[in-house]
DNA sequence: GATAAATTGAACATCATTTTCATTTCAATT
DNA sequence: AATTGAAATGAAAATGATGTTCAATTTATC
């Protein structure tokens, strides 16, 4: 089995970079933590068991890990860029709630295929898409 | 017929603001621009005629226009929040080229509807929503 | 026109992210 | 195992979009 850590060598060798302790303790950190993290809160997380870590290698490392393919970038309403592991039964979608920030994930091939639908009719080749639905969770609704 | 700038006002009489020269001006530079400005280069437009207008107050009145619902923000790949005047013929998706920056509109009832279910199913109250494409243009293609 | 409250513009502050640069680490080679 | 050149690191400074402060000005009301 390709673990993600073998993802992440192969990819660091494919290009001309080097395996490195803070890489692979960053690595380590963000698969084992909830999803959805910024680089700051992941780079707070790894503090507490690595506190010579540098905020700027965790801001790079991220951004490599996005290269990658390893996780996925994410803009929710907020200023920060968040990180997600990329599963490989690949994309879903985001439903935010604008009072507690809880996110749930859904998937709809529907949707799915009208956007594809949508890019072909106008010609275009998609890279990415991004769709987030916000409102208040139930919860939040009780109040 | 309720001109925008007479919703305009109406919106900052209704609350406690003033009427001001550089709020007109402004408002008519804005719906005179291309869409999705922004904020940056709608001031650096309005210099052209306008020199004394400062850039915070282009900043604020964005944000005015939006609160008063004249406007919506938008938020694409880079940095920026963009503005578009709000047509009374609601919501439209963007599709966007990753390369020359093309932004075509579209509008989809059957997304739309899915949409709506999708949050009814997990119970929650939308407020709203963000769906974009990315990819590259045929133009873009072409090279 | 007098008055009080709101607005303006310039400069400065903020916040996430990026860059710089001297020092350290990695990995390929002897 | 030592050498060595390239890449990475961490701390601090820079950046860029946006927000805030505050003295001076403008607006709306009396
Ligand atoms: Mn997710
Ligand atoms: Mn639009
Ligand atoms: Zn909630
Ligand atoms: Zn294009």
């Amino acid at each position: 089995m390709a673990t993600v850590k073998d993802l992440f060598r192969d990819y660091l060798g494919k290009h001309g970079l080097k395996v490195t302790r803070q890489r692979e303790i960053i690595l380590e950190g963000f698969m084992g933590s909830p999803s959805h993290l910024s680089a700051e809160e992941l780079y707070l997380r790894l503090r507490k068991d690595h506190p010579n870590i540098g905020y700027a290698t965790v801001y790079r490392t991220m951004k490599l890990l996005a290269d990658s393919g390893i996780a996925s970038e994410r803009h929710f309403g907020d200023r920060q860029t968040r990180y997600e592991p990329n599963t490989s039964d690949d994309h879903h979608y985001h439903l935010i709630c604008n009072s507690c920030g809880r996110i749930i994930e859904f998937e709809d091939p529907k949707i799915e295929d009208l956007l594809q639908q949508t890019a072909s009719d106008h010609h275009f080749t998609l890279s990415h898409q991004r769709l987030e639905l916000y409102g208040l969770c139930p919860d939040c609704q009780a109040r």
